[in-house]
DNA sequence: AAGACGGGGAA
DNA sequence: TTCCCAGTCTT
């Protein structure tokens, strides 16, 4: 892992953040991608904001992306680009919960606290065989409590970096290689057989359907998208306007609800099935009423420089625009 | 306390 | 398919 050892508190955060949520490998070459085009928290304090979520697109949880330019600004602008030093400073940052916070504090400071991620929650439940369900609050204080109590305060990075890793490599969520742990002689689990068992999985949402209508009007070069903005799913990325959109009522291209779409595609979440249904509409000149900011009459050929989720890249991969 | 928020890799 | 990942924020 290229931040391995790093003591530079900027790169810390950026990777801890990638990685919420997220595999090493799947954020990686995000990582590398970012640092390489924002150095230090002053290059991304005065980040174009749009160039950054380019950078993020296809990572997901894009509110990260968000907190983000919104830490580097913050910092910048209140504490003159140092990041705080101590753990309860280091938490009130926008997009840095207790995870982030220790990790920050042990990695860059030295700092006693111990990090409580989802590797740590399967080293500590199988290793002293503790059946609590980690997605409660009690659950929560409990292993938090026990993280801490297991902490070697003189060494706080290296045996958080330690555990991670452990947890990432041998005590894995299926197949762990027991065999090679060194704890395996003490580990509850090992010896009783409940590895299986332990952790305790979360109790989980279901998927809920849920039906996108995107309107596509088009002509042979240009095309209308919009920035998505509001509470809703993929906040700041760029998709087209969805059926009753007030432009599309303004300038008469609503398709009626008795159209059928020129194509579905569909995208699974862990929470939501999304299907999108695309109805492309033909026009001869970019609509003119109502346009705002948000909606943008770009040329195919421009794409490429917008943010979009991934079901809209499918859209355009399929028209061979991308 | 529960729900929202992406995407991908592994089994 | 199902699980779940170096979690955080909002309601």
């Amino acid at each position: 892992m290229p931040w391995k050892g790093i003591r530079d508190p900027y790169r810390i955060w950026l990777s801890e953040i990638i990685l919420q949520q997220t595999r090493v490998d799947q954020g990686e070459k995000y990582y590398l991608n970012i640092l390489k085009h924002y150095p230090n928290i002053q290059a991304l304090a005065k980040a174009d904001e749009a160039a950054v979520f380019r950078l993020w697109q296809g990572l997901g949880y894009y509110s990260r992306c968000r907190n983000l330019l919104a830490t580097a600004k913050m910092i910048v602008e209140e504490f003159e680009g140092r990041f705080p030093e101590n753990y309860q400073d280091i938490l009130k940052l926008k997009g840095i919960g207790p995870y982030t916070a220790a990790a920050i504090s042990s990695f860059a400071f030295n700092l006693p606290y111990a990090v409580v991620d989802g590797n740590v929650i399967r080293v500590l439940s199988r290793y002293f065989g503790h059946f609590q369900e980690a997605d409660t609050t009690t659950g929560k204080r409990f292993f938090a409590e026990l993280a801490q109590e297991c902490l070697d305060p003189k060494h706080a990075g290296l045996y958080n970096q330690a555990i991670m890793d452990l947890g990432a490599t041998v005590c894995k969520p299926a197949l762990p290689n027991c065999p090679e742990c060194p704890f395996k002689k003490t580990c509850f689990a090992y010896q009783q057989q409940k590895i299986k068992e332990l952790p305790v999985p979360k109790k989980r949402a279901a998927v809920i359907e849920r039906d996108l209508h995107f309107v596509v009007l088009e002509n042979k070069s240009h095309l209308l998208i919009k920035r998505r903005s509001g509470r809703d799913i993929w906040q700041n990325l760029y998709a087209f306007p969805q059926r009753d959109d007030d432009v599309l009522m303004a300038n008469k291209l609503n398709p009626s609800k008795k159209q059928a779409p020129d194509l579905i595609l569909e995208q699974t979440l862990t929470h939501r099935k999304i299907k999108g249904h695309f109805y492309r509409i033909p026009v001869t000149r970019k609509p003119q009423a109502l346009i705002d900011s948000d909606h943008l009459w770009v040329p195919i050929s421009e794409l490429s420089h917008f943010a979009f989720p991934r079901l809209i890249i499918s859209f355009f991969q399929k028209l061979n625009y991308l």
